[in-house]
DNA sequence: ACACAAAGTGCAGCCGGTTCCACTGCACTT
DNA sequence: AAGTGCAGTGGAACCGGCTGCACTTTGTGT
């Protein structure tokens, strides 16, 4: 374990001035002589010197690091979100720092306050609980923040990025009530959530449309984290008149109610119809393979980074965008025809 | 956007000295009288102000971040090894810096630069190419690393962590043995990693120990990346005597070989019996669930990051440590008995 | 009362880059 | 020949915390 050599290192052993070493490491800082700039580059070689960035940043915080707040990574929806995530930022220079809450509004504000005190450029995150005096201050500070899947509607500075999830819960909905499902569950995220709760409305925009009635009682709201899906599933098969079709609209639910269906002994679909919000690749080698609403998260990906840097390159006109995204329904064997 | 206080501001509005501020900020760097640690406390509060990391990590490089470098986080194993450092890592109050190589070692490469310039304190990563220069050029800065769930044989001082990948395979394709199965076919990682190296050392194991003789047709290594792994398959179905049983042993490939399955119409297990190495939660509700090789994604991150940790925090004894945690067979119903 | 230690505090410089500005040549105008 | 412009370079002041050492208060023992 050496000791790492400065710039000053290098200017000694090229024989010039620190200055000259930093416009050659940052071109278009200033001019530098050809020869000059062959001789620095070699001396920077043969010494391997790395500038360390603890350093650089300290001069003017520079747009090189992102923070990345995801709920829990280990849903493969927000997994693949960071996937891409990490990808875009990569392509444009940019690292990210990546924490996850586990939805817990304790440990966000923990993550926010390390966020804080790097003065990390941008965030891309899935806010939790409210802690909206961190957030504001974050804002304050000059943070490019971006709210990707939900929103703080208490927050309307912050750019969004999401699918409709109005739009894409009432196609759901709609589809099995096309296929003439008369009483048409959800399983949906919490009523804190915004998801959750557009979610539910395209439902019951669908609901509607198709000349029903909802009834409360096959609307359900459930936890991310937890048993919550499986409970709800349980209720809404308990009940007198159970439910032809189901939506799971809560994504980090899927797995849980599945497999309380599955230990139901309920088949599918000839015993209940399903749509799910969950587009993994193992949703298709299910028997049968899953109707799905697939979120496109490349697209998410890409306007999350480019929104969370545009306004520090100031290619940004200042006011918060909201970014919606087509979800698509793939249509496959898990609903049937009533 | 306001300018954010300094050290300076806060010792100022206090009437103190920056000195003071500092060791207020760092319990146990020097005396402070009760009452100037309130005053110094409250000024703080009431400043909003927060200590700049950078300028922190100017002085000493301390051990407050961590580089996690895997190959893809989109594979539910690494999204929940992501998700299982950070999760380690915060509780010791330790950020994540998260990259991806996507398998590519020029990639990789630059990762491994931009660790060198941020003086990270550690390493976790699962190494792709060889990049032998770059890797021991930041194990001389004093870089903790950690490989884990692959290693690179030519760099012996690095920790390794990872599943015991011949006793894995070899008890996977055991019980297939033990099930009557005499052409068992295996699809493992690429024979440059060491993880599909090891795991076709197992399956030989285990073919022998059964008295039967390894048919190296049935032993295909599949790139992770890529459509590798159905192709293999199409290979293993197409053979003259096709096996009866399959090992996955290539756990980014498992959905690329079921889906090939499937489109083949084979039916598991009465066709073929399988075994896999993944154990994300869908696998149980695949008709027939199937059996698995489950890692213990936990303790490998628990591990990593003690190990990536404990040189800096001096709790080492300096020799390069390996870590082999048991894998658990976990038997479902996708394998007969012949 | 006097010496002397310990607690509490401040000054100033360092960490390793970036950047403003002044300075030197030298080519090119008039 | 004096004047102008600019490429090329170096000196030194930052950025925002940390810290060694010297200094001033206190408190204690005899």
């Amino acid at each position: 374990m050496q000791k790492q050599p400065t710039i000053r290192d290098v200017a000694q052993a090229a024989g010039v001035s620190v200055a000259v070493v930093s416009r050659v490491l940052n071109p278009g800082s200033g001019p530098v002589a050809d020869a000059t700039r062959r001789r620095v580059r070699d001396v920077i070689q043969a010494l391997g010197y790395h500038p360390r960035t603890a350093a650089r940043e300290l001069k003017h915080g520079p747009p090189t690091t992102l923070g990345l707040m995801l709920a829990d990574v280990s849903n493969p929806f927000f997994a693949r979100l960071a996937d891409n995530v990490v990808r875009e930022a990569d392509a444009r220079g940019i690292q990210v720092l990546l924490m996850t809450t586990q939805e817990d509004e304790h440990l966000e504000s923990e993550c926010l306050e390390t966020l804080i005190e790097r003065r990390v450029s941008g965030v891309i995150a899935t806010p939790t609980g409210d802690n909206l005096d961190i957030w504001k201050k974050l804002q304050d500070i000059g943070t490019d923040m971006v709210f990707v899947d939900r929103s703080i509607p208490s927050l309307p500075e912050v750019d969004v990025v999401g699918i409709d999830n109005v739009e894409s819960a009432r196609s759901a909905t709609g589809l099995l009530a096309a296929y003439g499902h008369k009483r048409i569950g959800i399983v949906s995220g919490p009523a804190v959530s915004t998801t959750g709760r557009d979610r539910i409305a395209g439902y019951r925009l669908a609901v509607e449309a198709a000349g029903l009635e909802v009834d409360e009682r096959l609307v359900r709201h459930a936890a991310f984290r937890g048993a919550a899906g499986g409970d709800a599933v349980t209720a809404l098969l308990n009940l007198e008149e159970p439910p032809s079709a189901l939506v799971v609209a809560n994504t980090a639910q899927v797995t849980a109610v599945l497999r309380r269906l599955s230990h139901a002994g309920l088949s599918i679909p000839d015993k209940l119809s399903v749509v799910v919000f969950e587009d993994s690749p193992w949703t298709e080698l299910m028997t049968p393979p899953l109707t799905i609403i697939r979120q496109p998260v490349d697209l998410l990906a890409r306007h999350s980074v480019q929104l969370a840097l545009a306004k520090t390159s100031g290619k940004s006109n200042g006011k918060p965008t909201t970014i919606r995204v087509a979800a698509e329904l793939v249509e496959r064997s898990s609903v049937s025809r009533l």
